[in-house]
DNA sequence: CTCACACCTGAATCGGGTTTCAGGTTGAGC
DNA sequence: GCTCAACCTGAAACCCGATTCAGGTGTGAG
């Protein structure tokens, strides 16, 4: 989990050099989500992250590099969040419907996740698929233990694990990075509770 | 809907015209489904197309224009192939797994639809918008005469719209683009429409 | 205080892409 | 079998960005 972070030749960072790897890595959400991967040039990240073009080369040995592992940096982050929401739920729904909280809360602090997961389709297919796995394990982890302890009908829990993540990244789009920076709206709050309550109520 | 298609210069096309700029949209669909919309340049798709890269701008303004015709071209004809699918059905249910079933028949032969949508994120945000308006507009005035005629439970359509419409693409996605090539597996189609029957079933 | 190592600089190299343009080709109608 | 509008050609002008490198700067251990 906390391996020592290491430059591009092997060497581990100090605390000056881990605060300007940071520096990048932030520089790039920033600079990625808001002009794409490929209008967003080294330069522009390095500028950014008030160091010179040369320094990029230091901790990322290449434009790809960085992107590969903001994906991961993200994937992790919003993981994290989605699982200390769920984790208060008291019943198997109520977790879902705090993760989908979660998730929509991290969506609106880094709407950049979005636009960078979309553009992993080119930039690096193998993040893609990385980040979208990664997103459902969890998914299916919990929704087969629910299903094990008979919390919840029988279901096929890899496919319904699946189709909760799309649903929630479209309306997720939908309402929170095309909204106007305001909450969900109640009544699509309410019909996304309906959503989530009828696809875990299985029964046959 | 058949208006007349003009050449950059505002002629109308002639047969011969007509021909070569349906072979550069067809080239386009290949090679930004293939390489994306950077890597592939203008020399790229006219080589494709069998033109020279200076005849490109005769039909086409900029690398651009090309890519949000596709967008709207392949717009057009997924919709066009849902409803053909659709309209069989004799129930809401039925119609709506016949449009589920045409969404991924044609997902299976167009994979580069999602990549370039993908891709219109930062390309051409305008035909995101578009592309997703136009696939939900079609849904939610399904699902409103569904509703109001009382043969689907009170549900808010628009929501149900963009929860369904994510259902599909990500399922699409994993079983369909990240498939073998073979059609749906016999499990993820009958939970499906497990997911899709009780999403009509609404009684709240 | 000073040495050594980690860190930083930014101009130059190198490859590649869009778009233009001056001129050649095709074919439908007469 | 001629004519002219519609089409097509492809080399070159022009612009941009990833990556490298030769040489400076900051700082903490002794």
């Amino acid at each position: 989990m906390s391996d020592v972070i290491l430059n591009v030749d092997g060497r581990p960072l100090s605390k000056r050099g881990l605060d300007t790897r940071r520096r990048l890595l932030d520089a790039a959400e920033k600079v990625f989500g808001a002009l794409g991967y490929h209008d967003a040039s080294v330069v522009k990240l390095a500028e950014e992250a008030g160091v010179a073009a040369g320094t990029y080369y230091l901790y990322f040995d290449s434009k790809k590099a960085i992107f590969d592992e903001l994906v991961r940096d993200l994937n992790r982050r919003v993981r994290h969040a989605m699982k200390e929401g769920s984790s208060k739920g008291k019943t198997r729904l109520e977790a879902e419907l705090l993760g989908f909280d979660a998730y929509f809360r991290f969506t609106s602090d880094h709407p950049a996740l979005y636009r960078i997961i979309r553009q992993a389709e080119f930039v690096s297919p193998e993040m893609l698929h990385y980040h979208y796995d990664r997103l459902s394990a969890g998914y299916v982890e919990a929704l087969k233990a629910a299903v094990e302890s008979g919390e919840i009908g029988k279901l096929d829990a890899e496919v319904a694990a699946w189709a909760l993540m799309g649903l929630g990244e479209m309306v997720g789009m939908r309402w929170i990075l095309w909204g106007d920076g305001a909450p969900l709206p109640g009544r699509v709050w309410d019909e996304l509770e309906r959503l989530i309550r009828c696809v875990l109520e299985a029964t046959a």
